[in-house]
DNA sequence: TCCGAGTGTTGAAGCGTTTCGACAACATTA
DNA sequence: TAATGTTGTCGAAACGCTTCAACACTCGGA
């Protein structure tokens, strides 16, 4: 292994010359330090990560802490993890993974050891037995979700409630008077998820608002499931004309339930998906983005803010964003107003 | 933060007896080790990860090298990285995760800087740039896939040309003399990876070899092409009576699909997935396992063997193991027989 | 001419481990 | 009894980096 030492006597300075051109925590000389600069490119030098982390007691690594709880649609969860290792990179930081099975435990083994600077949490949920650990440790974190509570944390999470009553104003604007909403599995809400619950919720208050006639079912992901809850829907609320849905899994099935039931997207039946963009964008569904990109970019980055001593919101709600699609292009509109 | 000169103090002995008790690499009396135990979890003591790997020069951490490519099927591919990392944990080391945007040039640095001492490469494919460096590098590396020159390498896979054999001769031994593939997205055939290809290569191999009569064709994963794909085969051989399936993302349309061309299965076409055993569970389809876990298990063995110094064969491959269920279980070879 | 400020560089201490050689204390053998 | 192992413990030297205090310069200004 190539030391600082070897790189120092290469260029002929002092090995804490060579570490102040690599930190540049120190003015250096334009000549000493592409002379530095050269000697290390030349011996192909990479600081030991260990050495670093023992003399700064700074790891430059971040954990990142992933569940993988049934239920969870895990292209969605990839671009989360994506973005935020992306982002980790560009402030030179690492990810270290950890996965459900290792629990508590986890957390406090790579946090006692200091081999990282802090946690990314996701998929946090309505009471989650990690936060109060996360609490009382003194590693800065940053959760993706919303806790029950969350005073004294760092939290992210797409402003579901918003999003739920966005589809509904959306609908509503249009004419529809009845409306489904098709949600996660069932799982999902047994579990106590913040996120299904909040949509739902944000659903329901606005349909009332708007004085609209709403009716709600989970759905599990296969097909002879969906077609049932839509059954199901139909049944409850023959009059129903347009369809909220919150469950990645699926969508693929929703059109073709419809179609199965003799309603057509969107003439008799308008939807609206609340999903990452890119699957509105290829079924052509009108949509509320989950920008999952965006949440895992800036959890990373209040990570890092947090990291480097300035203090951060206890939550960040991004605002939801409404993209027209095919699926809403009905000319109930005009026959409503006709 | 608590050293081990403090756990020392407290047991009342040098710093040395408390690594050789962590360690176990010199005699300890029983006395003085829960002596020092005792101190160590009453202070809560753990080592400093970066000191040790400055100390020993072993990180304990692998690299997990995820390229997050389009077509990968990532409900398969968690199951690995799961598998991986719960093996990993059990020889007590850490997963750093680091995915495709970083490439090359982030596989150098995490080796350079001695944050890992191997790798876990995933998703390999046939001339894959990543498999030169990785020879080079001297740190170990295991890869899942089969890259065309496996010399100097060591790698785990499924054995899929005789998965797509087995499927044929399941079928060909019910009977079936006209047989379909339904295979990956395009995108994966042409991006040279080697899985698709060999499966493909086996069932042509293994229908030659039987007399069999058969039709292969890729399919995108959205209902409509699962359906032109479907439709395309049957038109190209009208007396098709099974179908093989490896696809993960297509399976959820194919029953939906034949039936929309008026197929029942399995009374008319009989079908056998290369998926998941949960999968073909979930939706009673007669499969070849993809056993992600036991890839994912045994690659880290193999890494971890390798980072003991233990030599290790250039090439695993799994077995193929066929599961009959419902969807072949049709009266064709009643009728065939009677 | 001398002083103070600023600039660029260095030597050495320290970060928390592991591990090697040394050394008591005790047991075994000749 | 002396020589020889064995066992359990210790002190000190690494490991490769950062960073602090100190030092040698140069440059203006008084």
């Amino acid at each position: 292994m190539v030391t600082i030492a070897d790189v120092a006597r290469h260029a002929g300075v002092a090995p804490s010359t060579v570490s102040y051109v690599l930190t540049g925590k120190r003015s250096i000389s334009p000549q000493t330090r592409t002379k530095v600069r050269e000697s290390i490119r030349l011996l192909g030098y990479h600081p030991h990560a260990g050495a670093r982390a023992l003399a700064t007691s700074r790891a430059n690594v971040v954990a990142l802490v992933l569940p993988l709880r049934p239920g969870v649609h895990l292209p969605v969860l990839m671009r989360f993890v994506t973005a935020a290792v992306t982002t980790a990179r560009r402030h030179d930081m690492d990810v270290l993974l950890v996965t459900a099975d290792q629990g508590a435990q986890g957390l406090r083994r790579v946090a006692g050891s200091a081999q990282v600077d802090g946690f990314l949490v996701m998929d946090v949920e309505l009471d989650d037995d990690r936060v109060p650990l996360l609490r009382q440790m003194g590693q800065p974190s940053v959760l993706i979700g919303r806790p029950a509570a969350v005073k004294g944390l760092t939290c992210v999470d797409l402003d579901f409630e918003a999003a739920g009553a966005r589809c509904v104003d959306h609908l509503a604007d249009l004419g529809h008077r009845y409306i489904g909403f098709l949600g996660a599995p069932s799982v999902v809400y047994q579990r106590n998820t913040g996120y299904a619950q909040r949509t739902m919720a944000g659903f329901g208050a606005a349909a009332m608002r708007r004085g609209i006639a709403s009716t709600a079912l989970p759905a599990e992901d296969d097909y002879e499931s969906v077609l049932a809850s839509v059954r199901s829907l139909l049944r409850t609320q023959p009059a129903m004309t347009a369809l909220v849905v919150h469950n990645e899994a699926a969508l693929g099935w929703v059109a073709g339930s419809l179609r199965a039931l003799g309603r057509r997207v969107p003439d008799d039946v308008a939807v609206v998906a609340i999903c990452p963009d890119e699957l509105a964008e290829q079924m052509q569904l009108t949509s509320v983005q989950l920008p999952a990109e965006e949440l895992g970019r800036q959890a990373m980055e209040l990570l890092v803010a947090r990291l480097n001593g300035h203090p951060t919101a206890p939550l960040t709600l991004l605002p939801p964003k409404l993209s027209g699609r095919a699926s809403t292009a009905s000319r109930l509109r005009h026959r409503g107003t006709a």
